[in-house]
DNA sequence: ACCCTAACCTAATCAACGA
DNA sequence: TCGTTGATTAGGTTAGGGT
């Protein structure tokens, strides 16, 4: 598709984080963990990230992409399967047992100041960038990216709401769907 | 070249908090 | 109670590293 806000690439301040590299010890682990919850609660998610050392984020980033492996998988085989596999939702209990998420950061105006003024200069920061700012304003990286994330979606939103009017005080780096 | 998959993205939705 | 906004999801894309 054409659209293309996308990152100015080789920039360093765009840049991604570098990949990480999963042992088969550490696989093991997640894999096991996977299979017993799909969609373990932030709790479950921490407690798993410093069993094999590393981020609580990067254990949600691999849960998310196992999940989407998953779902692939199964439409390839529609059936087969059907009931050997352990467990299957009861709706209900499974609503209840909903796990804990992670709590809400709440952002003071300061700080709001800086995400928002970063924002405007960039935003698709890099890991860099993020790292920085996240620094600066003494929250973790991961909620800096997610609040970035939010920041755009909602920004796009806006924009398909008022495609006219309002049209004074805005400088935009020229983009239009 | 091709494959696998971590990293990243948007859009929709859930849900906490304050006015 | 309701709007704002952080957290989580589905589902798709980009790119790093191994073959």
């Amino acid at each position: 598709m054409a659209q293309d806000v996308s990152p100015n690439k080789t920039t360093a301040t765009n840049r991604r984080r570098s990949r990480a590299k999963f042992t088969e010890d550490q696989l093991k682990i997640l894999v096991n963990a996977f299979n017993q919850k799909p969609y373990p609660g932030y709790a479950t998610k921490k407690r798993l990230a410093s069993e094999i050392n590393t981020e609580e984020s990067r254990i949600q980033i691999w849960f998310q992409n196992r999940r989407a492996r998953h779902r692939f998988q199964k439409r390839s085989e529609p059936e087969e399967d059907l009931k050997s596999s352990q467990d299957e939702d009861h709706p209900e209990e499974k609503i209840r047992s909903r796990e804990d998420r992670r709590c809400r950061t709440s952002y003071t105006s300061s700080q709001l100041h800086t995400l928002i003024e970063a924002f405007m200069k960039n935003p698709y920061p890099g890991i860099d960038s993020r790292e920085q700012l996240a620094k600066e304003i003494g929250v973790p990286e991961s909620r800096v990216q997610i609040w970035f994330q939010n920041r755009r979606s909602r920004f796009h939103v806006q924009r398909k709401r008022e495609p006219d009017e309002a049209l004074e005080q805005r400088q935009d780096q020229g983009q239009d769907p």
